[in-house]
DNA sequence: ACAAAGCGTACCGATTTAGTACCATTTCGC
DNA sequence: GCGAAATGGTACTAAATCGGTACGCTTTGT
């Protein structure tokens, strides 16, 4: 349905909360309560997001999880992989445990080369949005540049 | 998961086949062994994409689906629409049948801003790339222009 | 010691997806 | 006319995913 799950909307709204008190520890309590959601998804979405090394974590009587890195240098990008984990658009780009395609016609299949494109294109979008643009409320326009096409489909 | 249904897929593999063939006649069944999917499928698809208006449909002995109109005037969000219905990034986007925001929060919702600009992008994305560029194969590189969001966000 | 807070895992109900089945309708060729 | 080929429309099921919750463990400040 081509939509993003909620747990990693609430895992770039809790990040983009830390940014905004760079820093400082905030307890995931204090997270929820501003967006009026319940702890336990935002202590999923938190913890997801350590293990993504996005975010610090302090265990403990007022611990919590902070942001201490550059905004402008975590890109939305960053943060969906960690979320969502490995992705692909169409599953025919998606690999299995042993790096084979899970697509049991992937070579003869004539998609492969524009989905492997447009792929690439949400990709690359993501890359292009940091942190700090979440955060400052950015709203970016999409420029698809087709005049690279032929170098990336030598890539193919 | 942030992925286009199989459905719309295969409706994208469809309709650049029978853009390959412009004007003649094609059956489901064609398609199908194309790409070696199950024919119900494809002519699921094909019905959503007929009745999308995106391609003509011929009833009876002979008939199939065609595509007539022109490759470059179609874009990769007009297939999508078509194929995936109304969608959204996050939900919080999205409106019930009244045409009210299901997203009960929405007013307090600070995330509300800065999703609604990375919905907006994506879908320019795919505005930005035509039915011709799926077949010819090209692989868009997208650029996202931050220069705008000034006037983007005044219109919020 | 106690309480606050994160860590890890497992579970459940609801929704969505992928695929199939069935029958009605249209149209061509004989 | 009749039958075969093809789309039109609907409905169904099994599997996967999603959203949310529960529970017990570990760490750490007071």
């Amino acid at each position: 349905m081509l939509r993003i799950s909620k747990l990693t909307d609430y895992g770039l709204l809790a990040t983009v909360y830390l940014a905004g008190k760079h820093g400082e520890i905030v307890s995931a309590r204090e997270i929820a309560g501003f967006y009026h959601l319940p702890v336990p998804m935002i202590t999923k979405v938190l913890k997801t997001l350590h293990a993504g090394g996005l975010v610090n974590s302090h265990r403990g009587v007022g611990g919590g999880y902070s942001f201490d890195a550059d905004a402008e240098e975590v890109t939305l990008g960053n943060l969906i992989d960690a979320l969502e984990g490995p992705w692909d658009l169409v599953e025919c780009e998606s690999t299995d445990d042993n790096g084979h395609a899970t697509c049991a016609i992937r070579i003869a299949c004539p998609s492969r080369r524009f989905m492997f494109g447009i792929n690439r294109a949400i990709k690359g979008a993501f890359e292009q949005v940091t942190l700090g643009d979440l955060a400052r409320g950015v709203i970016p326009a999409p420029i698809i540049d087709k005049s690279v096409l032929r170098a990336a489909q030598r890539t193919q």
